[in-house]
DNA sequence: TTTTAATTTTGCTTATTAGGCAAAATTAGC
DNA sequence: GCTAATTTTGCCTAATAAGCAAAATTAAAA
């Protein structure tokens, strides 16, 4: 029996004082009513009405089930009904996993207006450069470098992630400007270390790739300090173009090899990826999240790519 | 969908952490789990669950949802908890309609001796010498002289209402006693109003009824009055010997015409009923009642009828 | 009292939905 | 990468609610 029809019925019959007019409000046949509530009692061993063809009035059982059950079956529609306002309208916790270096230059500075135009929505960043698995951790976006991984998550481009070498003025007065990919491996390097180890230089010439890294002069995975020290012209480092534009504007740092390709990876789809899980009902925290970095970060960008 | 079947199932879900365990509680196999849960997040329009292969987890609103709905199942269950105890202990309020007479005189002095053994259940006893209809007015059980009424209530025959002529010493020495019923037309009479009209005095012999009601001395609907009228010497009064009975032991009354078949009715089935509404689960207060009566009054007079 | 009309209930059939089983898909841990 | 535990899907069967018409019931009117 589906108990919950057959309480619904019967606190309209309750309220309506009739089958007749229950059964039109729920547009059934009265059949139903009746024998909804029937069962109904029959599953208590009790009579809920005390019925004649005229009036339906309560018995005294049916009097004190129905004030608690009228009142249940609201409690359980206001349920239902804060789910769907919690679907209307972006709110909770917005757990969000980005690599570091990303996330200091790129996310922060979004994120202000982001809390403005959502207040509701309490962000939780947690910056960190390891792999971080979207099913693992609680974790409802995850933003890195890399390409598109498993089936479970959605994975969309956000920004590409090209890789150039870069150097400041007064390294490359003191130790000469590289003209080809090939002079790199005699400068001094400063790397990245990712979870997987230090990033290559890799420079690709009638389409083959090639190991170009430098000596190195610094190795860490705190892209912060490497940075300084590329400032202080203690070396070249390869660097996605998003984390030194504003020293490419002044000039603080200066783009090597322009024409060249160079990497860190061989993969042409290497991009900066905004991951999330797919859930069957997308939560809003995490849509309107996403439609915002879209809108922020995919305007000269456009491609897109799902996984 | 049978909504109360899939939130019981989501609950226990979010308990265990599992649907297969879920699915082993409830005796069915874990597809169904799967497939309500997931109706239940289709009618929702959100995911209450995170689901991995070996771990179930809830989602935000999932944690509240399951919060609120594990709350409102206790609930529910209470209430249905709450009927089954009704059922179980007699308890509430028994409205009990009575003639005046057989109230007073037979009714109330066993009443106390229900109170002490049922106290949960308040009696509301209403005397009246009018036809109640028990569908009509709010009252649980009836007693009333008659015969058995309608399909729709059960009617159990109590006791015996038996008519005799009786009166008083003083009256007979005054008038002289009669012998046969015929002589009753020449006595005052103290005769009993009815809803329809003065019950008359008939005297059967021969298998034909015959009116043999005397002079009317008194009418009233007040059997009370009548009485004290017959024992100051008035009159004959026809009266049920239940009415009687403490006065014509110690001979304050004599009855008349022992071996005559006297009545005020032709009905051979006419008797004192016990009359309660035919529910299709006997409420338990009036259960017990039904069967307190019969413990008290039909231990003489065991002829059971039902309607 | 009898009739009438509104209402509830019952008997049937049809449509919907949950259960049941097996196979496929998924993923945590070895 | 493989294995084992778990969830999900596909397909069928069984259970149950809806739908309709007819019967039963009774309060109110004639």
């Amino acid at each position: 029996m589906d108990q919950l029809l057959a309480l619904k019925y019967f606190c309209k019959v309750a309220e309506t004082g009739s089958f007749t007019s229950a059964a039109k409000s729920f547009s059934v046949p009265p059949s139903s009513i009746s024998r909804r509530v029937s069962d109904l009692e029959a599953s208590l061993g009790t009579s809920l009405l005390k019925r004649s063809t005229r009036v339906v009035k309560l018995s005294e059982i049916g009097k004190i089930y129905f004030s608690q059950v009228s009142d249940i079956l609201l409690q359980l529609e206001q349920s239902n009904e804060s789910v769907r306002l919690y679907q209307s309208t972006p709110m909770g916790q917005l757990k969000i996993s980005s690599q570091v270096s990303f996330g200091e230059q790129v996310l922060f500075p979004l994120l202000e207006e982001f809390r403005t135009r959502y207040p509701e929505i309490i962000l939780d960043i947690s910056l960190s450069d390891a792999l971080s698995s979207l099913s693992h951790d609680d974790v409802d976006v995850a933003i890195r470098g890399g390409y598109a991984p498993d089936e479970r998550v959605h994975a969309l481009r956000l920004m590409a992630n090209d890789f150039v070498p870069v150097a400041a003025p007064s390294y490359l007065r003191a130790s000469g400007t590289p003209e080809d990919g090939f002079q790199l491996r005699s400068h001094q390097g400063l790397f990245f270390r990712t979870p997987r180890g230090p990033s290559p230089w890799l420079y690709k010439q009638d389409d083959q790739w090639h190991d170009v890294s430098g000596h190195p002069a610094a190795i860490s995975n705190n892209a912060q300090w490497l940075k300084e020290l590329g400032l202080a012209g203690k070396g070249i480092m390869m660097t996605p173009k998003w984390f030194v534009d504003p020293f490419l504007k002044t000039g603080e740092f200066v783009e090597l090899l322009n024409d060249s390709v160079m990497s860190v990876n061989q993969d042409p789809d290497f991009a900066i990826y905004l991951l999330y899980q797919k859930p069957r009902y997308l939560v809003p925290k995490v849509k309107v999240f996403v439609d915002f970095l879209v809108e922020k970060l995919m305007r000269n960008d456009p491609k897109v790519n799902m996984g």
